[in-house]
DNA sequence: TTTTTACTTTAAAATCATTCTAAACTGCTT
DNA sequence: AAGCAGTTTAGAATGATTTTAAAGTAAAAA
């Protein structure tokens, strides 16, 4: 298969699991999923994965940047005593968040808001990593 | 105090609980923290509280719009298949995502990036809700 | 191709953040 | 002072994710 090779190449071993995987996710249509999702789509589709090893392959998925996961403040709830709409640096080894003031980002150029709703805020998030 | 007033002007009853907490974050100054942190704050000061507790005072102060709880994919860890730099619409009631494209939003203003590192990505999200 | 080795999968247990429960308590109104 | 609704609490429950340790498997070595 494909996937096979598009595995090896990312430097994974190509097991059996991570093959089915690759199937349902990299087919080039864009989607946003969780891991229990994956695993209901598996089985859906007849076979069977537990969940630790679905858990597995998204991590190494990740780490080769086959799949991305979306940033959040990890699996703790990180609140801000700043109320005022502003943005943050986000220091991705530490996980630390530094404010930047609203009038240090300027947005100019906005997509248009779907139809029905109306935005209640933007968020930017400045990551960051040390350079060398 | 100052804070037993504020809890009230904020429609809160001030009950000692929320006293000692607003003693610690309504202070003017700008913090990022976690219920455990702030547990940790409160114990070190030489009180305590139950863990519930914190829980049920910042899950309030929220709600009034004391504190603000930053955005993230709420206790589910979210994955796409999109590894191109890109951006999301999320739906606040349902917390479904849809992807923006990078060509539609241009950020023109940028800080300064604090000495030392380097941008590794900037996510934008734009927060939804339903207009009437 | 067999053997070996290192990496993977798995079920089940463990962990960790957060929420729930239900009983005791406490601000606030009457 | 009494009553009520809203709060606090310890501990149980929940839900996502990770760990454990044993069995399985791809790839390298022989």
């Amino acid at each position: 298969m494909e996937n096979k090779i598009k595995l090896r190449n990312a430097g994974l071993r190509p097991t059996k699991q991570r093959i089915i995987i690759a199937d349902i996710l990299l087919n080039g249509l864009d989607r946003h999923f969780t891991a229990e999702h994956l695993q209901n789509e598996i089985n859906a589709s007849g076979q069977q994965m537990s969940i630790a090893t679905v858990y597995n392959c998204l991590k190494k998925f990740k780490n080769v940047g086959l799949i991305k996961q979306l940033e959040s403040s990890k699996d703790t709830s990180i609140f801000d005593t700043n109320t005022n709409q502003h943005h943050h640096f986000l220091n991705e080894d530490t996980g630390e968040l530094i404010d930047i003031n609203n009038d240090e980002i300027r947005v100019v150029k906005l997509p248009e808001i779907p139809d029905g709703f109306e935005s209640s805020g933007i968020d930017v998030i400045i990551k960051l990593k040390k350079n060398n």
